[in-house]
DNA sequence: AAAATACGTCAGCTATGTTGACTTATATTG
DNA sequence: CAATATAAGTCAACATAGCTGACGTATTTT
């Protein structure tokens, strides 16, 4: 006897949801021999322009070896460059490249096309629930730092 | 000069979310040995008892080879178990043990509580509204396939 | 009797995560 | 200024969970 009901429509919802969410980037990625973890890494690096490995790090949360591997083929393939910091010349700033910057938006487009072809179907105001309902679903502590992650963001299109 | 402006703000909700929404059950799973594919396993045979291999290859889209694993694993461990089909003896049809079967409500139990917790905070209906989205969010192909899944499930709680 | 099906298994490969130890360059601090 | 701390990179070794290809066994279908 447990003590709260099982929610499994929304649990198999959102798994089944995901998953093709994040299939339709997979596909292109494959095709240049990319896997998820670069498209993690490219996307906040198109988003948050200048960020800092260690900041990175932050977000993505795995380990320095993880992402200096991905990191490393970004950057050797010309999707991403790297700067000195102006400040603290230890940092090495990162940028995405034209080339970077272009397939970023190529692969947020494949999303939000399937975001923005669930919403047309939705009532109107929709969407601001379903924004509500993710930010709740994130760990409490970790809710002010998304919130500045997208808000704060300086992507240029 | 892209075609659609970018939903970068459910982009990365959804990214966050899935990510914490996950995150619960892999803690309780890492102290037993297990990952997320351990999971997946175990929670589509408490929720299709009986269901055959492959069957349980079409949901999770992964090789024999892949599922065999983690499978071989469950079962030597006593969390599922293994019987002939009685109309083809070739099946093996897949069902938790008791064992199995607290696993699997202790794992739903978390996603449960953070699914709870979010909806108590939000408008009255808004659930139905996030499962619309999620659902739409579906591939067209396979809506049908999850609706049967989730409501023709016949997990005895 | 032959062919197809359901399932299992062996071997080896890839992607992406992990720990631990160490280096280099640069900044901060006593 | 010397010592220490920090930002980042790298080497080596390992684990998990996906993949392909090939093959075996039991059972059902044709």
């Amino acid at each position: 006897m447990p003590e709260t009901t099982p929610r499994f429509d929304l649990i198999e919802l959102l798994f089944f949801a995901y998953r093709d969410f994040t299939d339709d980037p997979d596909v292109l990625l494959n095709e240049l021999g990319y896997g998820r973890a670069h498209h993690r890494v490219l996307h906040f690096v198109h988003r948050n322009p200048g960020i800092r490995v260690s900041d990175l790090l932050g977000i993505l949360k795995i380990t320095k070896q993880s992402l200096g591997r991905v990191l490393k083929q970004l950057v050797d393939e010309g999707y991403i460059e790297q700067q000195h910091g102006p400040l603290d010349r230890r940092e090495r700033l990162l940028f995405t490249t034209d080339k970077g910057r272009l397939l970023a938006q190529q692969l947020s487009q494949l999303q939000t096309k399937r975001i923005n072809k669930t919403i047309e179907l939705m009532p109107p105001g929709s969407d601001e629930i379903v924004r509500q309902f993710l930010y709740l679903m994130i760990d409490e502590n970790d809710r002010n730092d998304v919130v500045r992650l997208i808000s704060q963001s300086t992507t240029k299109e």
